[in-house]
DNA sequence: ACGTTTATGATACGAGCGTATCATTAACGG
DNA sequence: CCGTTAATGATACGCTCGTATCATAAACGT
């Protein structure tokens, strides 16, 4: 057998040339000549490998996806390593401070994910589902976290589990909208999250981290 | 002096047709020669109201600002007219509904708005300055009618009216975002914002109304 | 009726796009 | 070393885009 190359290694390659100049000269600005320059390789194999520039734009997003899915499991796995039994607060800071553009990754991540929502509303052909699909899921996993620090009365009052993890991850979204449009800062939005934690985890006195 | 005619309305006309074309085909996907066909005129008068593309897109989207703080500012109006005070707790619920994509009008609205955003990002060209603009001051009115609610001593508990007036859009453009995507429905996302309105604005028995 | 404004028409330019089609070279496993 | 696979190169097709350039027709105030 001749030359061995890893297939989906080159589409990742390829991929994430896209997603670069994507995320600065946006989604439908960006050429497959762009794209085969970004990458070092030629136009050819970027044809080679994804026959249509929808393959590509689909194959890219869904590499986004796995990426950023990838990213917080592994944020989640480090919690549980710091610390030995995880509380729902820290999980739930995790989840809804991730999707914040905070630094230039996550930015990235955000400004990739917007061009991919906006086009996907116009565009039959580039279904969201692959970005979306995750986000009952998420929100399933902080209502068990609500529903968890509410059996064991850390919570006050009267709480909607399933209203309130919707409601978090909505403001989780509103304020990397906002943030993007540079009408908040990260910190800003920091400070809203931890308003929300506060409102639902109170701590008697302490003021350190955002989890009592 | 020779024929006579509203320039404003010329311009208006065309960049509707714009807005009308790129809320479902997009807002890069239309050409000049599209929104001629759509506002019934020749393209050569297209380039003769506005020059560049450029310039058309950017007309449109503040003609669409406006189209929209209007039509919030006649919803308070009518929300005085019917009922002659008007209670925090209305005007903040008429703010997080109007942009709700609750019905067709209002999706087109939010489609474009997500549009242009998302064009923003990455093509300096296009600030989107004009649509967030208004945020602040839309932010600044929420939290005012909190404060007025609180001296009033309507609402519970310890409350941050910058915090929660900075929460409240966020959520409200979260849920936008999740209705959109087809995550949730517009009933969906009603029951959150009701949930927050209970939360600040308790009400004793009465399940009527979204506000008590 | 004249002259200015408003609007149309047909058309063409150059550029960039996605895509396709040749031939050719380099690398590696058996 | 042979044959399959990976990768390149140059180039060209057809299309659409934004923009520009002619000339020309219709409408209206004075």
């Amino acid at each position: 057998m001749p030359k061995r190359v890893d297939h989906e290694e080159r589409r990742r390659q390829i991929a994430e040339a896209l997603l670069r100049t994507a995320a600065t000269r946006g989604l439908h600005a960006t050429g497959m000549r762009e794209v085969a320059a970004e990458a070092g390789v030629s136009l050819r194999l970027v044809q080679y490998y994804f026959g249509t520039k929808e393959e590509l734009l689909l194959a890219a997003m869904q590499h986004l996806a796995a990426r950023f899915a990838e990213r917080g499991m592994a944020r989640i796995r480090r919690l549980k390593e710091t610390a030995g039994a995880v509380r729902p607060c820290d999980v739930i800071a995790a989840i809804l401070t991730e999707g914040l553009p905070a630094d230039d990754e996550r930015r990235t991540f955000t400004v990739l994910y917007t061009a991919y929502f906006a086009l996907s509303l116009t565009d039959p052909a580039l279904a969201i589902a692959p970005l979306a699909r995750n986000s009952s899921v998420v929100s399933d996993v902080v209502a068990a976290q609500l529903r968890a620090a509410q059996a064991a009365g850390a919570t006050p009052a009267p709480l909607n589990p399933d209203l309130e993890a919707v409601s978090l991850l909505a403001v989780s979204a509103g304020l990397g909208q906002s943030v993007l449009g540079g009408q908040s800062s990260p910190a800003q939005a920091l400070a809203v999250i931890d308003y929300h934690l506060d409102r639902l985890f109170p701590h008697p006195g302490q003021r350190d981290a955002e989890c009592p």
